[in-house]
DNA sequence: AATGAATGAGTGTTCATTCAT
DNA sequence: TATGAATGAACACTCATTCAT
């Protein structure tokens, strides 16, 4: 919420950039500072602690997953996905960090915090693939839980696999492919 | 694969459980004696080091997903899944571990294993799937590639959720239902 | 309480010394170690926190201070007195701490319990004070608490300055002199 | 005994507050800093080390309890203590820093100086208890030494008291009382 | 097969202090 | 006069591992 200094960003950018490559438990204090070029001491003067830092990437997290609400139905499902691969695009380390639900795992606030925002995910997709269910845009007879499962987890596993595959292939055609087959098995005929 | 004696099975068990639980950085030769009720020297006998004690685990997700070949085509893909689903209720905290490809990430030799793993998955599903084509059970005009990503991405998300909601609901049945969508929508008309 | 071991003996008696000759801030993990010949992970075998090596040190005072209870009213002050000088005589090191009460000032639970010690010593020597009093041996127009004043304070100080002249005199014989001169002033004549 | 700035000042007030209510130990630059609400490096501008802004203390010690040389014998040594008392409660927290002799121990400098004054204090009674004596005030079959500790033990004592109980009681009230009685045990009759 | 004691390297964090602005 | 940013050394403590018993 907070502006960022231009230190903080370095900071958050490093952090995100070490955790991606190497896993959380090579983000060390000292990792950290000599990938930025300072000593250890003076990471404090910017962060107060390893966990606020944690914090400072979990709210960058929420900024960057605020979605862009252009669309409703079908075409909100559509833009949901689009913009997604979009800001995955834009930072791709972030990403590959937000895949990694047990980064946070042992901490309790901050695995509270993921949960949260995985949960506001969930529910916004769900109204959209509800609404898209009133409009008869798409079948009626499937679940909303599955066709959520569907839509999310094979877009979860593409970005999975472009992270680990160092982002070798062209994300956003490769999504419009998977999106647009999904798109028509679950159109209304 | 030479067998595991009982203190072997008992350590990874453990070593799993705090993975699953508390996230790898919970793992410590400490925490995992403590686990098992003997001094941390006392692991040494049983595995030579921490990094041993990993690739075991890595020896037993191969175990673990092994198929056992029931079936091609379309009944293949089902026999795949639901063998799969049973495993992981047979075994919830490994597919947990399974499920967080980062927690092997800081390593080079087990992300690699780790990776082969998956790979392997891959083909084996991607075969099925080719048949199940090739038997014109299922639509031909879709990518081979977004087939998996819908079928095996839908089942991890699935799997995740069950994993981090406490194995809080029947995860065969909602497996199931999830496939039986899936069939239809992609089940040659 | 609980039999200490001979490294816990050996890190106690260091620790106090370093407390007595140059000050609690002294007292580090690394100053302690060092002066014991271990590696300072080699303390945490045997107190799990700097924390607990100050508390074994009260349980040391409080153990220390108990007294004998040898006589009641003037004889018994005279014992309590004697009994004492007896004990600083035997560990100066732990004498000079003890009266250092600032030492443990900056931790709750350590300053607490070093309040209950000294006040358990005042409530025994004001109960000999008032024994006296009843036995007609001393004075009873003077109030207790100057009594204890007197007695007690006067004793601190002598101590004190024993401590501070490195033990460079015979603490009980001065201490034996200063007890005969205010006996015969509070003596009932 | 250069005159002090106001800023001067206000750090050495906060400095022994500091002290007093948490101990030599959380004195540091850092906790002072915030006390006075300016930063860490604003204090330099002042004093130009941790070290210097002691030896200050210590210079206001000497400053506080220089005598009045009100009166000599056993009047004089009335108003030695009484004077003090006032002092004491004219500035409660330095009493408090001034009793903890531990204060200083590991310095050399300051706990030279330290026991300079203590001593030079010593060296003023020692003379109006002899005086008293040659007036034939007082006993003059008790030896000097263990008068001091009486008249100066149970002084502090009362002090410490009145210091660890928050200042909870009349110190010049109880000082009166204990010095009354402590008068007529000594007086000549 | 297991223990108690130890170690060297590393953990996150705080210390007093400096320096350019 | 004061600040923000930095530093090197130290802080208490934990890490995986070793070794004699």
């Amino acid at each position: 919420m907070t502006e960022l200094t231009e230190r903080q960003k370095e900071i958050l950018e490093k952090a995100i950039k070490i955790i991606a490559n190497d896993g959380i438990q090579n983000l060390t204090i000292k990792n950290l500072s000599k990938a930025i070029g300072v000593t250890e001491a003076a990471l404090y003067r910017h962060y107060d602690s390893k966990h606020s830092i944690l914090l400072a990437i979990l709210d960058l997290f929420e900024e960057f997953s605020k979605a862009g609400k252009s669309g409703s139905g079908l075409k909100g499902i559509e833009s949901f996905l689009m913009e997604r691969y979009d800001k995955f695009i834009s930072n791709p380390k972030l990403a590959k960090v937000m895949f990694s639900e047990a980064v946070f795992i042992n901490d309790k606030e901050l695995s509270e915090r993921m949960r949260l925002i995985i949960h506001g995910h969930r529910k916004e997709l769900e109204l959209l693939i509800d609404e898209a269910k009133s409009n008869n845009e798409i079948l009626t007879d499937i679940d909303t839980k599955s066709l959520f499962r569907m839509i999310i987890g094979s877009m979860r596993l593409l970005v999975i696999q472009w992270c680990f595959n160092g982002y070798g292939f062209d994300l956003k055609k490769e999504g419009s492919v998977l999106w647009n087959n999904l798109e028509n098995l679950i159109k209304q005929r």
